[in-house]
DNA sequence: CTGAAAGCGCTAACAA
DNA sequence: TTGTTAGCGCTTTCAG
């Protein structure tokens, strides 16, 4: 039993290969019974295209590559799952194929098998991302805005979200706010600690070192920072962390410390990270990303700059969304 | 400027066609002068195979695909993240594509792109493994087995985990042991439960019913379960809970009604989850299962399925490892 | 609206 | 060890 193709198609609806070829390409210009001929003996044959002499003839291969950085834990990252499935539901929307890329940037996707490449983020393969530019093959990064390189952007405003958390904070009447950031490597947990820095500033507030405390977005760091927190002579009356695990963790604390929250602190989140939520004792003011339209966002853009319905830059700033649940209150 | 084939390298090499091709497949019978001047050439003219004309002429094609059903929280799972790492990572060392397809059911992976399939989970996707069986493409099912179909499978013992666990507690002095279940609608959770019923049986100790509670893998199930065990006039004195999430919850339970884990309770997780224990207070004693084992385990069959080096069926099944830390105890 | 035919870039006999 | 050449299965002019 051999494969069949477009020739035995062919045969069977009693056209030519031309013929077959244009509808299975939904070329309007084929008679309609010819069509339905056509599609009957697909359909009886079971028939389907090799998609590699499709692309080869072509030279179009509907097929773009997602490539994720390799770290240690990027798979217990909420990052990187959102990334995926905003990914792949937008493949499908789009009917392209999606050629995942796990990489410490050692290896290379092979270039040829894909139209264009999403970045999920820039940390890791800077390397990959020049080669892509350099050879001209479309491609957009995720979670990273450079006015620099020749490449579109699509990202979320970090330090606006931060500053619009501020701002909630201070509205309720806390000015004694304390924060807990992200790792500070990342440019993610520096905006975010500038939005908190800049919002003080703007509000006149004085900012005490004392207030700012270094974690690195896990539960653990926030745990210790918090403590610490606790111990202050003057301590806060809110706290911003810069995710929504170590808001947990921070929760926790001030729980075994007989602190109640939010009469006594309120904590504010970043990320509304399922994961994350679904272990407080209770539910979490936040900061939502969009981190799924993010992908959707990046997808589409690269599908329209492989289809030339873009050229050039285009770069995309997402805004993230307040969620307001119970772990902070008005300040009595 | 056109894209450079292979002509153009043979030509720069001042080799034919033919030795050239040789030596980006690594054929060995090339001399060595050849070689060096045809790698020159492709280094020079920064020449890249066109994948789909090696596919087309080979009638290989280099790529699988790895489908994951599109629950509404797939993504939030463990399970689905594990899988991915241990896809990814084989196929990078097996130097294969991978082609991921996010799915519901509805939509199909063009079949003739890749030249396997792995699943991620067999439910819902019972209809595309059929098809796939169907059209004797080569696949692997992880996380199930079956004895019905012609189908090779990769699974883990759950069965022989729970066991496993039970035989912990009992060996801790346990005979009171609660459990609370997962999802019953999964193979999975049945299979952990009937490790709980099997070796309490085996071990002639009084089965409760009052000691079974139905969770669903997430946490707020275990809050209500423990709970409810906890009001018993006969509480037990160890709960094995079938993920590590409810285990959590079940450990915030009982800290909040001012029992001792693990003095006054012995509490058993089950996944080695580090998204679930990070959030836990105390250290989990649970049950590790090689996930990442599994999905390179699969990887690695549907591979050799692919190149000939197994035919018919082959199936694997991984044991899961105690994992102890500070949450049982022996009993006093 | 249709068909014949020329490739797409590469692999793999086969002959040398 | 090498080169010649016939396809791989499809798309796409181009002429009808």
């Amino acid at each position: 039993m051999k494969n069949i193709s477009i020739r035995d198609v062919a045969r069977e609806a009693g056209v030519s290969i031309a013929t077959t070829s244009r509808v299975l390409n939904r070329l309007s210009t084929v008679k309609k019974t010819n069509k339905i001929r056509v599609e009957a003996a697909i359909r009886k044959l079971k028939f389907r295209p090799n998609v590699s002499a499709q692309r080869l003839a072509s030279k179009r291969n509907n097929a773009i590559g997602l490539v994720i950085p390799r770290y240690s834990d990027i798979f217990h990252s909420f990052y990187a799952l959102q990334v995926l499935e905003g990914v792949g539901l937008a493949v499908e929307r789009l009917r392209l194929d999606l050629l995942l890329h796990i990489t410490n940037g050692d290896s290379f996707l092979n270039i040829s098998a894909v139209e264009g490449l999403i970045f999920s983020d820039i940390i890791g393969n800077e390397e990959e991302v020049d080669a892509v530019l350099e050879m001209e093959l479309p491609c957009v990064i995720m979670n990273y805005l450079t006015k620099d390189l020749p490449v579109s952007c699509v990202a979320i405003d970090n330090f606006g979200s931060a500053c619009k958390a501020l701002e909630h904070l201070i509205k309720l009447g806390h000015s004694r706010i304390a924060t807990i950031t992200g790792e500070l490597r990342s440019q993610v947990a520096i905006d975010r600690l500038n939005g908190y820095v800049k919002t003080l500033e703007r509000h006149r507030i004085e900012k005490r070192q004392a207030y700012i405390r270094y974690g690195d977005f896990g539960r653990d760091s926030a745990v210790k920072a918090t403590k610490e927190l606790l111990r202050l002579k003057d301590p806060p009356t809110a706290i911003f962390a810069a995710s929504d695990e170590m808001a947990v963790g921070a929760i926790q604390v001030c729980i075994e410390n007989g602190i109640n929250v939010p009469r006594d602190m309120s904590i504010m989140g970043f990320d509304d990270n399922p994961l994350a939520l679904g272990f407080s004792p209770i539910p979490i003011t936040t900061m939502r990303q969009p981190l799924h339209k993010m992908a959707v966002e990046a997808t589409g853009i690269l599908h329209k700059i492989i289809t030339r319905k873009i050229k050039g830059k285009k770069d995309i700033v997402l805004s993230s969304e307040l969620i307001e649940r119970s772990s902070c209150q008005r300040l009595t």
